[in-house]
DNA sequence: AGGAAAGTGGGAAATTGTGGGGAAAAGTGG
DNA sequence: CCACTTTTCCCCACAATTTCCCACTTTCCT
């Protein structure tokens, strides 16, 4: 249950805090960070991102193409972060590459996950969209 | 239960690192290397790897075409490595060739196997995929 | 204004990653 | 069968990264 959007800034050891009115709605201190779509990345609890990860691991097989991408793409990427005692996490660097993440980037809560954009890109997002969100 | 997406490289011996974090998730220092589908390598731990390639070895017999695709394709390619005290395993020749190793590779988790890739060719891969994705 | 909480930066130890030497084993050719 | 080359294995030393911790600055709240 965690909302709200906040400018952050990732330091030269590629550390991110989480700012206290999101980590404050955390449960542990132990989230999964992976790919979302949109070259953004998203971050889940662990209860949430097994949920997530059982549907997809269940019902497939290494054998079937789809399956595969779908493991590739989600299942691979991800990894769990630990939220230091400073209430920063430490965005693993392919992660930080996927997401285009530079210096200044946006964390937000949606319900149930969190989701953390490259600020010029969440920026390009919106002004590639914002004409179409008019009708 | 392996996780995680990482930049490896292959020294000029043909020794991969197989990154901490990963290790840590395999419970002994043994695993099965084998061609995997689309040019990558798989991984499994010995007792995974025992269960699919019983499943490939009972149902089948030598008589039937597919079988022996089968049989030619995953358990004659599969070879037994181990990983040393640095925490490297020795990506055999064939398999080297196999996936197009050259120096830059990425290593993943995908819960009970590990595949390893060739940068390019992953980098490839995903371009090829991208749009497909999308949906 | 003052105290507490939040945010920032960086030092240093511990762990992880990298490379390579050299002995042993395996492969090759006469 | 022996000499020679190549590969593999085992080990160590160094380099890089990560982790852990602490101290300082800024913001927030009363």
């Amino acid at each position: 249950m965690v909302i709200g959007e906040y400018r952050v800034s990732l330091d030269e050891k590629g550390r991110l805090l989480i700012p206290a009115r999101i980590r404050s709605d955390v449960v542990g201190n132990l989230l999964i960070i992976t790919r979302g779509i949109d070259q953004c990345l998203w971050l889940f609890p662990p209860e949430e991102w097994n949920s997530i990860s059982e549907k997809l691991l269940s019902t497939t097989s290494i054998f079937q193409e789809k399956a595969r991408m779908m493991h590739r793409r989600f299942i691979a990427p991800a990894q769990e972060v630990e939220i230091d005692k400073a209430g920063r996490i430490m965005v693993p660097p392919t992660l930080r590459e996927y997401g285009g993440l530079k210096k200044d980037c946006i964390i937000m809560g949606i319900m149930n996950h969190l989701e953390i954009w490259d600020d010029e890109i969440y920026r390009t997002y919106w002004s590639d969209r914002e004409a179409d969100f008019q009708e």
